[in-house]
Formats: structure tokens, sequence, C-alpha cells
DNA sequence: TTAACTGTATTGCAGTAGTAATGCAGTCAT
DNA sequence: ATGACTGCATTACTACTGCAATACAGTTAA
């Protein structure tokens, strides 16, 4: 199933790479449930059309995000959203996301917020994700 | 004024540049409040043989860390650890902090995470660098 | 002043990242 | 089978990153 009206946007000087800034949007569809398993993206070539960028940068994008396992691919066909498969245990995974909370969390403390001023941003960051 | 047993480790091989490691650690420490405004750091010949690294890498450590604010320099005297100077509002500041809560989020839910069990994360985190 | 400490600027170099042009290869409707 | 669509591998080039060797420059106490 092709998803209409998804409109992907990159900042080609924005410093941060055009094919991870592609990775982050489709990533957060993915994760926020806008995109569901089945799901069809736009092909290397429209979206690279799309974006005005080369296609090998788009196919980049998406091999990254398949050695993540958030898409499948398969020549001639098309990428499609992969079947959520969470690995391990809960806290195992809980383990995995404690890196990036340290480094928010750090980043929160440097800034001069107070830890209940840390947890309002996480919340509010979690209600406007939330799938 | 030299805290003695502050203790720094780098991981060459660990994929994370020397430079970046070393930022991280003093960061974390500033920010956990283990280091105040005032403080010294061993001088970057001194954090270099105990690294075991070239002193240019320290120094750019240093140097990066003095732009963001975390330290002051002074040519001939030392690192020192620099006043906390928050700046902007308290929303401005959460509005800073957004994107590295958003990541860190985003990650959580692919992750398979429900946001209670994210929010255990960040929590245990902030217990964790406690100032 | 000088010794012994501080950090810095310059330069070089190897490795990698990011992007792109182009031709190859699988799939499917006709 | 063929055309039109898929994605992929190769190659190349640029720019930047990370690290280091070395020479320079400020500070302070004796």
């Amino acid at each position: 199933m092709q998803k209409p009206s998804l409109t992907f946007s990159v900042h080609p000087s924005s410093g941060v790479p055009i094919y991870r800034q592609l990775m982050d949007q489709v990533q957060a569809l993915v994760a926020g449930g806008k995109l569901v398993h089945g799901d069809t993206l736009p092909s290397v070539r429209q979206m690279a059309a799309d974006l005005g960028v080369n296609m090998m940068t788009v196919s980049k994008a998406y091999a990254k995000l398949e050695a993540v396992g958030v898409l499948e691919r398969s020549r001639g066909k098309g990428m499609v959203v992969g079947a959520p498969r969470p690995e391990g245990s809960i806290s195992q995974r809980q383990e995995q996301l404690r890196p990036l909370a340290d480094q928010a969390v750090v980043r929160g403390l440097q800034l001069g917020l107070k830890p209940s001023q840390i947890l309002d941003v996480f919340k509010a960051s979690l209600e406007e994700n939330q799938p």
C-alpha cells in the first residue's frame, strides 16, 4: 500500500547529511505508526526526484534503514516497511536506549534545567511521537 | 583547585573519536556537579600522557568545551571550569533540548518499548546523573 | 632573567564520509 | 519477449575528520 501524502524534505546545507535526514524522517514515521508493516515507500528514483538529489543517496538511506530492520527491500519490487521485531527482553532494550537517554540528560543538566524540567521535555516528546 | 582523583579513560578503537570521549566525560562531570566553577583540569600534557594520546587531541577537546562554555582557558595558566551561565528562559532551554529528546524517544519506540518503559529509562538516567 | 610550566597555531597526512554518474540486474504487466 | 518499472554495485571525486609532530607563545615562581 502506497501512502499518498507522505512528504519528505531535506535541507542540503544544514550540516546533517541528506541520507541521514531522510532516514530520520522515515524512522520517525514508522516509530510513530504513520507507516506500518506492508506500506511501500516511494521508489529511489521517485524520492530522488522529489528531493532533488541523487538516487544513490536515497538508496543509501534505504539500505541503512534495512540494516536497522525498519525496511525490507527486494530488487524489482520496492521498499516495504518491515514487520516490527523487538529483540531481547524489555530490560535489554531499555539498556540499549540508555546511552541516548544519558546524552540527553547530560545536555539538559548542562542547560541548567532541573530534573523535573528535563522530564517534562521527555514527556512532551513522547506525547507528540505517540503511536 | 585541582581535583585529585578524577580519572578519565578512552577507548581508541571504539569508533567514537578520542577527543569526543574526553569531552563527554568532562561534560558529564560538570553537569553532574562533580566538577564545579573554579576547579582546574589536568594540563593538556598531563592528560595526554595519562591517556596515551597526543596532546593536541586533548587540546582540541578542551577547546571545544570552551566553545560550548564549559571551560575557560588562558595560556600559561590552565583549564578552569567555567561559571554556569544559563541562557534564555527555561522554556527556551527546554526547546533546545527537544531534538535530543525526540531522537531518544524515536529510538525507544523503534525498540518496541512502551512510553512508560521509555520514561523509566529517562528517570533512571536522571537519577544517576543527578547533581 | 630563566626554568618550567601552561595552552596554541601550523602543517601534514591517512582515512572516511557524502554525493554523484553510470551501467548492471531483478520483477512484472502486457 | 519486451518495456517500464524496481533496487544495486562500481567507481570516482571532494571534502572533511581525526590524529599527530613540531615549533611557537603566555604565565609564574625562583
